[in-house]
DNA sequence: GGCGGAAATTGACCGCCGTCAAATGCGCAG
DNA sequence: CTGCGCATTTGACGGCGGTCAATTTCCGCC
């Protein structure tokens, strides 16, 4: 039944391709191509605390994040837990397992109820196996993330408590106004603690002397800065790249 | 005179294609293929305390690390210093440009005696553009250092200063060997501190509570190990991949 | 063999951050 | 409205690692 090609799958799973273009490996895709990365994708409700994955598993999909928020992380021998990164809506993960024999590097869990896209790896494996602008976008992303990290361990290294908290700030804040700003803290300061790498009290402490220091006022999840400048000075003083940050 | 075609430029240039396979990136070139790559590569000798390019430059080159060691580092406003990675022979670096917009992202210094092939970013970015095995090749090689950067992310939030330096001792051996075994530290003290984020002073202190702790005997720059697995057992409690570490 | 300079160690001190514990605030459910 | 549970803050304290300074060691060179 030839005409059954275009079979209904797609209405089914609510149009998976949608929102692909999106992603910056996937711009510079092909309709067809597109079609052929998304075939037997699903979307799936996730509720907060749920693990979709864990190190070391074997990995037959990867993932798009439609809404919530999803934590990458690894546990060591002695029970600390090593936050790789806290992911908004919009971004991919799991995908990396293709260069790392078909197993997850870290683990994911959901940290905010979530709506996300389940991929067929084997289909963006191939998809970059054949297609050299597939595999050129991947490569640039892969750079991108590459210079994110970097930045991060100079970061970690380099900067105080304070000064990570001011820098995260500021990188909510990608617009370039100078006046009073109003950024929502986009969850928990105890997951915020651990992105940055340090202790929810620590975290606590460091964001009351970062408001002495540069003048902000803070509500709950809500900071309000005056000077954009001012916050700058303070905490970019000890990075690499100056202010706008170079990574994300 | 077709016979030309094996003109003598390779012979000028010391055979510049010459190791090239040794690198993961073109193990899977044609012969072909690395000669186009290796076009106008020359081999360049540089004394210890060279600056190869600085943070910011335009990028026309990449470079092999024929002998001796580079240091890729940035500086800080306030004049610190992030050392990103310390390469030995056998290595690339500056190949990252080609994403970069053609603008090395860190600065490189020659840290050891060192014997450079350097090499043309133009037609590396042209293999990668136009054969797909160089493009997967570059993406498992970028997908490993991600994987690198992640542990070493993790090892600067969760290890003690000791444990980053038995971490590193561990990575050093790579034979599975349990009996005793001596180490010669790759380079000197002040610079492995700043690769492993610590002092000097730091670093002279850790070390000895190390020796205290594992057993170890050290002297000047020889270490000798009784018992790896005693050292893996201190030095490896804090992360998550346990022994043998991922990194590296 | 002796000299000079850099590397490495050691000492003293201190501030930051981690840890443990208690108190407070906040949101949600009954 | 009340009570419970969790997030967040605050307090107290200790240790690790950074900084400054003084030696001591190492190593190449004369």
């Amino acid at each position: 039944m030839p005409a059954m090609t275009c079979q209904n799958t797609a209405m089914n799973q609510n149009a998976p391709e949608q929102g692909l273009l999106a992603v910056p490996i996937f711009q510079s895709c092909t309709p067809d191509l597109l079609a052929r990365i998304s075939t037997g994708a699903v979307t799936e409700r996730q509720p907060k605390g749920k693990i979709l994955f864990i190190n070391g598993d074997n990995a037959a999909s990867y993932f798009l994040i439609r809404k919530g928020w999803v934590k990458l992380f690894r546990e060591t021998l002695d029970g600390d837990q090593a936050v790789i990164d806290i992911l908004p809506a919009g971004h991919l993960f799991g995908e990396t397992a293709i260069f790392e024999n078909g197993i997850y590097a870290y683990s994911a869990e959901v940290i905010e109820d979530a709506e996300i896209l389940r991929l067929s790896l084997p289909a963006l494996r191939h998809a970059i196996e054949t297609d050299s602008h597939m595999a050129l976008a991947m490569l640039k992303s892969m750079s991108h993330h590459r210079r994110d990290q970097e930045m991060e361990i100079e970061h970690r290294t380099l900067q105080s408590a304070p000064q990570r908290i001011g820098c995260f700030l500021l990188r909510l804040i990608d617009q370039r106004k100078k006046g009073p700003i109003t950024i929502n803290l986009p969850y928990d300061k105890t997951l915020l603690a651990l992105r940055l790498g340090m202790q929810p009290e620590t975290f606590s402490r460091a964001l009351a002397r970062l408001k002495d220091e540069t003048g902000m006022r803070i509500k709950a999840s809500t900071v309000e800065i005056d000077s954009v400048s001012t916050l700058a000075d303070y905490a970019c003083a000890a990075c690499s790249s100056g202010f706008p940050c170079a990574d994300k």
